[in-house]
This record gives structure tokens, sequence and C-alpha cells, in this order.
RNA sequence: GCGCCCGUAGCUCAAUUGGAUAGAGCGUCGGUCUACGGAACCGAAGGUUAGGGGUUCGAAUCCCUUCGGGCGCGCCA
């Protein structure tokens, strides 16, 4: 089923073509006020500009020359040169009855031309818990990354782990440190057996790092045995990797986000490619030695004395940076991953960073105008108080109680509202609600700006957030329990529609919102933007409540409409069940 | 100092990237139910889109400028 929007914009741009001469886009867009139809081309006003000619008049010259009664009523001609459309009923329902055909997809087709994309997105460090600051990164990444699966391009998920580098020398060094201190009966336990111990551990080799030169040489002598393979650094150094793995995996599986141990691409990896792109890049002679640094300097960035900005790439002791290790990265993806796109879902704060780190790679002649690099930043998250989120002592907010709060207030608000259930069905809605409110909450922000995470709000019944859309689901699957229970075989009842009737304006508008669907999920993974695909999902949610407050089903007038009814329900249901589910990684439940 | 992001209703946020009279939720006020889950629906009030200038048929959106906030800017990631 090809897209309403680009049906229309292909035709009215080609009548544009014919009648101008000239290549002016037709601009198509769903109508910003619903008195002016369904559908509106803005682009007339452009080219009459470009054609020196009269909008208006051009704009009838462009109806004339347009065919679209097949899919509109005839076309108006309003204000300065807009064309407006109306959908006929027919349509309409044919549209209906195509996305009724498809259970997976509503219809939508995938891309013509599928790209393979590298989306970057958690990257937590090993032996430390994840926190709130990796929230924003997972989610929005793994919207992204379901979304350009969904559209049929081959997606490569990425988690750039942090693991390696001194500190996690100075982690071993103090696994070795403890070992002496507990055969001499001071400490029990030498290796961390969980996450929660290399966190203790690296609070305590932190302590005697900064205090002790001998610990401090130990520390440095650790990350060159790591760095060089020997087999007892690395044997300490995989430990940690381990726990730390096996703990992001679960807040993973928490949250349903799709990474998985093959996406794990970290530092590490990078390691033995570093010099070889330092080399590389001094043979090219981009790379120069500046204050004993090795640096490149790519075009239009200063530093605070106006000064070329730097690209660092080596230390004057030698060592490699994240700079060196991104470079090595973004070449692999490049040329090994063969990415056609590569998207980073970092902080805003890394802007310049990737800005130079892309013009770099550009410098090396690593990539090309056909490879799309891209940033998609997004901002901080704020506590109530407007000030970056922290727990009431100021430490850092620990992902795993946020989750296990988030559930524990959905299991407060579903006891409260549904006291009646079974213990095992609440427990399954508290963490579709919990998680799903977090989860929600972020994504109908833009992600550009700050947020300010609040539980009140984002658990909230009414408004944009996780349960409100939750609920509009769970009334849908009521119904058609009812349905049931009066002896109406719902699926038997859609199996075979050929001709459907409207008789009220609330149905239409559901449908027009249903029929709608293919292009929040474009306008959502072209921009990486999931609020476009909530605000979307909300309006649809609400312009069902509308439908279900006007138009009885069960009770319908007679069997048309009934049916009409029963199946704007069901398609309401499964793309919410869709959006939530399969793009936004949120569970949906019969009842809650 | 330079650069990036931001400033929209009392509050929290949208606005399909330059389109028509800037929309939601909360809060406030007023309505709707013996239909299917009221965790709902409808309506009202609330705005000089921080201020000023410019570009054009048309600006919250683009350009300039002032003010206010956040974040970057040479060996951390």
């Amino acid at each position: 089923m090809k897209r309403l929007t680009d049906i229309l914009e292909q035709r009215i741009s080609k009548a544009i073509g014919t009648v101008t001469g000239q290549d002016c886009p037709a601009l198509v867009k769903v109508s910003a006020d619903a008195k002016f139809g369904d559908y509106q081309a803005n682009g007339v006003m452009a080219a009459a500009k470009k054609a020196k000619t009269n909008p208006r008049q051009l704009a009838e010259q462009i109806v004339a020359a347009l065919d679209v009664s097949d899919i509109c009523q005839p076309p108006e001609i309003a204000g300065p040169g807009f064309i407006n459309l109306r959908l006929k009923e027919q349509f309409l329902a044919n549209r209906l009855l195509e996305m009724n055909t498809d259970k997976q997809r509503l219809g939508i087709e995938k891309k013509q031309n599928p790209k393979t994309v590298v989306v970057d997105y958690s990257g937590p460090n090993i032996a430390k818990q994840m926190h709130v600051g990796h929230l924003r990164s997972t989610i929005i990444g793994d919207c992204i990354a379901r979304l350009y699966e969904f559209e049929g391009h081959t997606v490569i998920r990425q988690n750039h782990i942090g693991d390696w580098g001194l500190q996690f020398g100075m982690l071993i060094a103090y696994i070795e440190f403890r070992s002496k201190l507990a055969l001499e009966g001071k400490v029990v336990g030498v290796i961390p057996n969980s996450l929660s111990d290399s966190e203790e551990f690296y609070i305590e080799a932190k302590k005697l790092f900064d205090t002790d030169e001998n610990f401090q040489e130990r520390s440095r002598e650790a990350t060159l045995g790591l760095h060089s393979g020997d087999k007892t650094w690395l044997g300490r150094w995989e430990l940690l990797v381990a726990h730390s793995k096996k703990h992001y995996q679960e807040i993973y599986k928490e949250l349903n986000v799709t990474l998985t141990d093959k996406d794990v691409c970290g530092e590490s990896f990078y390691a033995d490619k570093l010099a070889e792109v330092v080399e590389t890049l001094k043979q090219n002679n981009l790379a120069v030695e500046s204050d004993d640094a090795m640096c490149v300097f790519p075009e239009g960035f200063q530093n605070k004395d106006g000064n070329p900005l730097p690209f660092i790439i080596q230390k004057t002791d030698g060592a490699f940076l994240y700079a060196t290790t991104d470079l090595a990265a973004l070449r692999f993806r490049i040329q090994e991953l063969k990415a056609d796109k590569v998207i980073y879902v970092t902080d805003a704060r890394q802007a310049q960073h990737f800005q130079m780190l892309f013009a770099v790679v550009n410098m090396a002649g690593w990539t090309n105008d056909a490879i799309e690099l891209m940033h998609v930043t997004f901002g901080t998250m704020l506590g109530e108080d407007n000030k970056p989120f922290k727990t009431r002592t100021g430490g850092t907010v620990k992902l795993k109680d946020l989750l296990e709060e988030a559930v524990q207030r959905a299991t407060a608000v579903v006891e409260e509202k549904n006291p009646d259930l079974s213990a095992k069905q609440k427990t399954e809605i508290a963490k579709a609600v919990g998680i799903g409110a977090v989860k929600y909450a972020d994504y109908s922000n833009n992600r550009n700006s700050d947020y300010i995470f609040s539980f009140d709000k984002m658990l909230a019944m009414e408004g944009n957030t996780a349960p409100y859309m939750q609920y509009a689901y769970a009334r849908i699957k009521s119904i058609e329990r009812k349905a049931a229970g009066k002896d109406v075989d719902v699926e038997n009842e859609l199996a075979n529609i050929k001709t459907l009737t409207f008789t009220d304006d609330a149905e239409k508008d559901l449908a027009k919102m249903l029929i709608r669907y293919d292009q929040a999920i474009d306008a959502a993974a072209s921009e990486c933007r999931p609020n476009f695909l909530t605000g979307y999902l909300y309006d649809l949610a609400q312009s069902f409540s509308r439908f279900y407050n006007a138009c009885p089903v069960l009770k319908a007038d007679n069997a048309d409409q009934r049916r009409l009814r029963l199946l704007l329900c069901e398609l309401t249901a499964r793309t919410i069940q869709h959006g939530m589910s399969e793009l936004l990684g949120i569970n949906v439940v019969e009842q809650m």
C-alpha cells in the first residue's frame, strides 16, 4: 500500500510540472484544520513565484491538469493558492480493508531501496551500574533502530561500551592488591562476584590510586599488561566485563531494549587498530605534532584564543584517546560493516566532537557523499527542581532503582484501580505501565530539549502518557471480549468484509487517522524523532475515544454498522499495539 | 572571547521543518453518562511565540541584533 501523501505529492507535482514546465514540489501535508479538508498542497505559491504568475490562477490550471478522482472529491482552491483535498469515503474504506488484510504491517510497505544503517547507542561503561545518564541514549537509540528495521533497512546495532583504558587498569591492579590483603586475612573476597562488588572495588581502587604512588605505578603496569595481552591481567579484566554485560543485559531486558551481546563492540575491539589509524593520518599529512601531541586540524574550528582547534588523536605520552577510537570505529563501520548511514545517539554536549570526527573522516577520504553521518542529539534529564536529575542526597540515580520505583508506583495505581485482578496480571500490568511510562515520557518529548523527569506526570492517566495509550488499547480489548460473550465472532466478522459504509463523522475521523500511520512512521524515522510517533499515537487514541463515546459498537443499529465499527476498533488496537510494542518497545496489556 | 542548543498559555510540553485563526495535558471554570472500562468525552477562559529589526504572498520556524538560560571550546569520555 503506497503512502497516500506520496501518491498525492507525486501526482500534484507532476501536474505542476505539466503546467509550468518547472520542477516544483507539491508539498502535500495533512491539513492544518479539518475545515480545509483532509490534505493540502502548499507548493503552488512557490511554483507561481518561480513561473512568475498569479498563484490562484496557476492553482486552477494545476487542478484542471490533475486527476485524483480515485482518491478525492474535486480539489478546492483556497487562500493565496492552497489546494485542498477531501478524501472520498470509498477510498478511505478501501484503505481500511487493505490494512485489515495485513496483520503484521498494517499494509505498510518496506522501503524500495534499503540501506545498511549503523545505530550507535547506549554505550555504558563496564564495572559501573547503568545510571540515568544512559537512559536517553539507550531508549531513543532503540526506537530509531526499530523504526529503520521496520522500514526494511538492514540495521546494525552497535553498543560502544567503555571497557578500555587506565580506569580498568586501576581496577585490575586493585584486584591483585586485594588478593595480597586476603592472604594476610585483612579482607574477604578477592575477585568481584558481582557488579556491585566491582563498583565497590572501583571506589576503593580510586582512593588508593589517589593516595598511593606505588599503586599508581602498578595500575599503569596493569593497563599496559592489559593492552599488550598479558593473560593474567586480561583474565581479571574479562571478569569485570562479564559481570557488566550481565548487568546491562538485565537492564535492557527490563527496558525492552533490543540490544544483545552480539551488538557489543566497545573500545577494546578497536584497541589494536588505533596505532594504524594514527599512522595512516600521519602519512597523509593530516596528523601533525602540536604541543607534543598528535593532532588533526579540521577547518572551521577554533579554540578560546581563536587558534585552530585540534582533534587530538595521540597524547604526549603516546596514549590514544576516545577521538582515536571513534575514528577507528567510524572507519570500521564504513569499510567493514558497509554502512550507508551511521547514526550516533549521544547527548548534545558532544556535538562539536562529532562535527570534528566527521570532518576528519572526510579529510581522510574514508567517507563520501553517499554515506550519511548523523549525530542524533538529546538534552539533559532534569529533576523537578530543574537541575540535573540526582538522588535526594545528590548522588547518581541508578537505572535499576529508577525502574524499580516506576514499577512500584505503577503497582500501587493498579492495586487501587483494579484490585480484583490476579496477582500475576497485576505484576504484568505494573511492569508494562511503570516501564512504559518512563520510556514514553522520554519519547514524547522533543529529544532536543532538556526534559523534566516526573513520576507523577508520566504515570498520569490523562494526557499524552503511556497509561493513556495502554488504557485506550485495553478498552478496545474489553469490547472484543464482550463481543465474544454476545456470540459475536469478531475474527469471522472482519474476515471477509467487502464494503464499508460510514454513518457517523466520528467513524470517518477515526478512519482518516488510521490511514495516516505510515506517514507518522516515516516522519519519525527520517528525522529520528520518536515524538512524531507518540504524537500520532496520542491523536489516534483521542480520535478513538471520541468515536468510542459517540458510536456504540456492540449495540450498533445494524450488522453493517457493527462490522465497520468493529473493524475500526480492531485496526486501532493493532495500530496502537504495533506503535507501542514494535516501534517503541512498550508493552500493551489486555486489561489494566 | 568564539561556537552549539534553548526561550511558546500560570505550569509541563507540541507544532509533520516556511503555510491558513500557534495546538495538547495539568490546573481553573462550566457541561455530558442507565450503550462497550468515568483511568472517558464536550466546552470556556488563558498567547505581542523573550524584546527589536529584516527577508516574503506568508515567519514560532530563516537572517541580523539585544536580553535571559544551558552546554562545549588542547591532551577525560
